[in-house]
DNA sequence: GTCTATATTCAGATAGAC
DNA sequence: GTCTATCTGAATATAGAC
């Protein structure tokens, strides 16, 4: 029974997190969803705090894996479809972590020192893929308007997120709201993209989102 | 010395609120801002949810003006760019109720019944201004691209701040952060304006840029 | 209307037995 | 490693004098 309980409350914590926003989950009601007591919970966390950089810290690692993704000259729309996908899942697992920044001083130092550099790394992520694509004739944009439509496609994909949760509309995990922000990101550039491009990004986006809905199902299945 | 009292905690409320978010100001924090004691400060205000409410209706009855705005037919980019002032002017003056959304729970029922309206409110003043450029010979889109040109620029009017807040620059009053805003958004359709279009565009909103500087010294004379 | 003093609540954290 | 019992501190709110 004691196996893993660190990593079951790290689990746990997590999706409450996502769930509930940071600073409404107590730690009793964290005890009690992963099945201890609080002060077991205290002995494998000192603090709230440092659970919450234990998270963090996953965060950071698969963060940094996404933001090492380069642009393949083979297959840059397949690439492409790829990196959103990546970053589409890391905004989904780690959904409270972007969005609770708003509760000021609920971040570890860690984060915030490091958000100014995922944004920027994001920002050449989608600048490598968008001038991959303008010299392979798939994006007609000129050089100097290519920056700010990678700003705009972070803004679209990270924050139409909060714009469904603010305005009613399902923002959590399985409502497809991240979805939802793919698609509406396409519509920055798709009038932009050679008619080839535009079927080919549209079909790979099908299918990135038949493959989300095929894990769903099976982690279902798993559940029961 | 009683005169305003109430008024004198709404405003410092206002501001302490978009400064430090709304759950981080104690009412002895507010009430030695204000000057008084806590005391006195729940003599105005049962709760601190309350006062929430007052400045809830200050907002919406404000926002409700906003959303009743019409393009004039005579001058669609210089009403465009009134429209523009006037959704700053809000962001800015009511920035937590914006922001501390993520705050679960923080809001009231008034506002979060409200919020949906308020954002469809906004897409279809955002689809009438775009629809009379393009009616103008101002725009070139299509028309079924119009809806998405709305909540695009919703995405980056709104959300321009919390990105500049999350990657570490300032967005509090006073940093530029809304006119970054409304720069970036001009990028979203800039290349579909008329050269004529595009020149006016961004002459006005130079001068409703310098027109808030004014603005601002003027307070800051006021202030000595 | 305004103050001082006090009460209430509850989340975060500790102590020590098992 | 896990539990039960208890403590602390901070924030919201009340009571009652002036």
């Amino acid at each position: 029974m004691a196996a893993g309980t660190r990593e079951r409350i790290v689990e746990t914590a997590r999706q409450l997190f996502n769930r509930l926003h940071y600073a409404n989950v107590t730690t009793a009601m964290l005890a009690e969803a992963v099945g201890i007591s609080e002060g077991n919970l205290w002995y494998h966390f000192k603090t709230k705090r440092d659970l919450l950089e234990a998270i963090t810290g996953d965060f950071l690692e698969r963060n940094a894996a996404r933001l090492a993704v380069q642009p393949d000259q083979a297959d840059i729309l397949g690439s492409y479809v790829a990196y959103l996908g990546a970053l589409a899942g890391e905004l989904r697992q780690f959904r409270f972590l972007y969005r609770d920044q708003a509760d000021y001083g609920a971040h570890t130092e860690a984060l915030n020192e490091a958000l100014p550099d995922i944004y920027a790394g994001s920002r050449n992520n989608f600048c490598a893929f968008f001038r991959a694509m303008k010299d392979q004739g798939a994006l007609n944009i000129d050089d100097d308007e290519i920056a700010d439509l990678a700003v705009n496609a972070i803004l679209v994909l990270r924050y139409t997120l909060e714009y469904l949760r603010e305005s009613g509309q399902a923002d959590t995990e399985g409502s497809g709201a991240v979805a939802r922000g793919i698609r509406q990101h396409l519509t920055l550039f798709s009038h932009r993209l050679s008619p080839a491009a535009r079927l080919e990004l549209e079909r790979r986006i099908d299918a990135l989102e038949k493959g989300r809905l095929k894990i769903r199902d099976a982690c279902v299945m798993n559940a029961q």
